[in-house]
DNA sequence: GCGCAATGTATCCAGTGGATACATCAGCCC
DNA sequence: GGGCTGATGTATCCACTGGATACATTGCGC
């Protein structure tokens, strides 16, 4: 918005990261290139190097933007039932934004403050929503971290096609079942 | 072993799965690369697409050896505690490997008979050691179900860094108490 | 024993992430 | 105001990748 000099683009940095959802958005299976992005950008690809060390990088960066959504996403959440259900339907709307910000991070999420930040923010609304509020720190972590490992594998697991699952919500439905957090024969919605 | 002229290899396909188990343990960071592969195998890279329609294929393969193996390292567990357990160690000792199991088939997995048989293979060992025995068919494969997304769950995101763990037996405690196995203060070693 | 299909090789291609060297320009100091 | 400097972009190169096409070799069935 500032100084376009029609050399100097004017926050590149931004623009990447924003261009990159985009891009991942459209074709959620493609690996996301530096160059298709460059092109996109309407500059060389090499001046993308110049706002991220390397490729990791920017999909760090990527991956942090996407924590931030995944949090509004489950701000809203009134209860369990709602978290879990708005956790799923977010991985699976955004498969390939789900898994910029779940695979490969072990190094570089404890490298980039923004990331671990992301991260961390959604597990505070997660402590909020889905854990016992009496309970001591480590019960409450656990429930957490069930409630999230049971998510997450399940998500994982359908995408692999391990599971035999017919549509999206039907699979919400009985990620929610096997949680416990809705009797066999109900449906949640 | 049978006609190797020095021209032609005898059992390409065969060699070339081997050779993939053991670069991908060798590095299981690292891409598994056709020319890498060829290279070791003292072959031209083409060769191997005699045998494997593309690099996806030959993953296929490597994947079902993969689960061929988990199955064998799962059906010795005599209870639900050493299956958890024993599912967590697979996965933790032979992260490349997993990997390549557990990532993006979904349209391979149906695919290709030889994966999709070896899947159902681990997943008859869960049922017999996992689920009740004189429960209904739908509540054994939702206890299997929720054993199996708790598990891989938890090693996706120990593996992806967003849980703040200690070391690998650390956490293989922490997934048995979470799934309920073991009480919130025992040890199950 | 001959021919064909299976298997390997040689060579090419477009695309990738990354490195190095250079061009352009914004803003600060004099 | 007018340079200088560091930030930002560009041009070009490299090694490497998966894959295609054309051809060489050879084992096996007739």
């Amino acid at each position: 918005m500032t100084g376009r000099s029609a050399y100097h683009h004017g926050d590149l940095a931004a623009a990447t990261v924003e261009e990159a959802l985009r891009l991942i958005a459209a074709d959620p299976a493609a690996k996301l290139s530096m160059r298709a992005l460059a092109d996109k950008l309407g500059v060389a690809h090499r001046a993308l190097y110049n706002h991220f060390a390397d490729r990791e990088a920017l999909l760090s960066a990527v991956a942090a933007r996407g924590f931030e959504r995944l949090a509004g996403a489950l701000a809203a959440a009134p209860d369990a039932v709602c978290f879990l259900a708005a956790y799923v339907r977010f991985a699976l709307a955004k498969p390939g934004l789900y898994d910029v910000m779940t695979q490969r991070h072990h190094a570089r999420i404890n490298a980039d403050p923004a990331l671990r930040l992301a991260v961390d923010r959604v597990i505070a609304v997660a402590l909020a929503v889905l854990a016992t509020p009496d309970a001591d720190e480590d019960t409450r972590r656990r429930e957490v971290m069930r409630m999230w490992m049971l998510a997450h594998g399940a998500i994982g697991l359908q995408r692999a096609g391990m599971l035999r699952l017919r549509s999206d919500e039907d699979f919400v439905d009985e990620v929610l079942r096997i949680a416990g957090l809705v009797p066999p024969q109900e449906s949640a919605r």
